[in-house]
DNA sequence: ACTTTTTCTTACCCATGGGTAACATATCGA
DNA sequence: TCGATATGTTACCCATGGGTAAGAAAAAGT
């Protein structure tokens, strides 16, 4: 996880600053290293049957000691599942950094998605439930549901304005492919007969070329015909908005 | 509170069968009654959040009563597991029956499962955590499960032999289409824009409209390679009630 | 060194909720 | 009318597990 260099300059013991730079590092080591814990015993167990002395045990330490880093059970779910969030954010920032078409972009999230889903943090985005969260928590996690489902949405209705998508209902199309990306969070095993990236570039290919306006057999070719003008494909059911993108 | 026929063919106390009949049936009504407020409780607020007493309560009857019925709250839950992956066996089961080339049989399958997802027992089957049941009953469970997929699995490998559905990983592709069904069963609400047709029709085409040999504009124009005559739009929910073995 | 702060442990509290025992009451068969 | 059998109630048990209090034991600061 921690890509970063290997603490650079600190053999000089000259420094001051380094100490309690260390210092907060190594708390926020500990920090991460409970929800790594937390998160592998909750998707292994579940949440409700995971004690926290389990939690503790694997880490060597006591129940209490937890406490010098969340303030309870719930909110070590929640920073499990945001780390999750987060991981998605950055795919969708960088996604939207740069360019391509609607079916270009969606096809790079179906792909990142897809990988992140056999993850850890990545499968607590949608196996943990949110109403085990205090209700100020799982508003800030249905918030970023929502985001993520709006971004699906978007990269459709794009893609649809664009050509590169055929018509179809955002909506639908959202939940059917987010659906079957987050299912992977479910199923997929670790020694499993399929890799990450066999799963990510098969789905990225399966969820996406019902969809396409070009030619069938490749994808790689393109040629972006704008046929029906601003004409956005919401044809049936384009009534109200009712609230939940995923629950 | 008994909203069942107060008692219709009792009358005359000729026949000595119909008394103990009518008094085992309204023991399976009040059985399925429990099962109908479980199962919405357990979906709303999930099982752990629900305590045996609320269940009664809603029922107008006290927690010990619930004994009477069933052996156990873990009991209740495998049941409402049950009722769902009856419904869809049935469905299966039909579907077999019936004829149709793969991608036919494949659609009829999404479909019905569509639709299951929107009912009460339909989304327990995918919203129940199987480890909250005793090690027997999950054993039951995850073979019911296994079937399932299996049949989808079935379905697209039957597809790609009779020519109806072009070559693919039947695995994965089967993952995938299970994935975005299932996933209805988290994000459907009543109240919500969308009615459970709507959403079967679409899904039907959506999930398939890529995989299918013959040309994507329209699906109902002919038929590829396994004539199967007219079977365009059979609406079904089989409904086959089993009655339940009563322990 | 020795004081202060952080970190962790041992020992507890106690609300929760599944499950049971004993008793009450319909319901039924005769 | 009268036992026998379901069916339901009130009152209780108790294991579980999240959370806390008080004080060691390390680190850090001086």
């Amino acid at each position: 996880m921690d890509s970063a260099p290997p603490v650079p300059p600190s053999s000089p013991p000259s420094s001051p600053w380094l100490p309690f730079e260390s210092r907060r590092r190594a708390r926020d080591e500990k920090r991460e290293a409970v929800l790594r814990a937390a998160v592998q015993l909750f998707l292994e167990q579940g949440y409700h049957r995971v004690t926290l002395s389990e939690v503790a045990e694997r880490l060597n330490i006591t129940k209490p000691a937890l406490y010098n880093y969340f303030r309870g059970k719930d909110e070590i779910l929640f920073e499990c599942w945001s780390m999750g969030a987060e991981l998605v954010d950055s795919v969708i920032t960088e996604i939207n950094a740069g360019g391509g078409s609607g079916l270009a972009k969606l096809r790079k999230l179906v792909h990142a998605y897809a990988g992140l889903m056999a993850t850890d943090f990545g499968a607590s985005l949608v196996r943990f439930d949110l109403r085990d969260l205090t209700e100020r928590n799982a508003g800030v996690a249905r918030a970023a549901k929502k985001r993520i489902d709006a971004t699906f949405r978007r990269y459709i209705a794009g893609g649809i304005n664009d050509g590169s998508i055929r018509p179809c209902d955002p909506k639908l199309a959202a939940f059917a492919i987010a659906g079957a990306l987050n299912w992977i969070g479910h199923w997929y095993r670790r020694d499993g007969g399929l890799s990450p990236t066999e799963i990510a570039d098969e789905f990225t290919v399966r969820l996406t070329e019902g969809m396409a306006t070009e030619g069938r057999q490749q994808m790689t070719k393109k040629t972006p015909r704008a046929p029906k003008g601003r004409n956005s494909g919401r044809k049936t059911t384009g009534k109200k908005r009712t609230g939940g993108g995923t629950r």
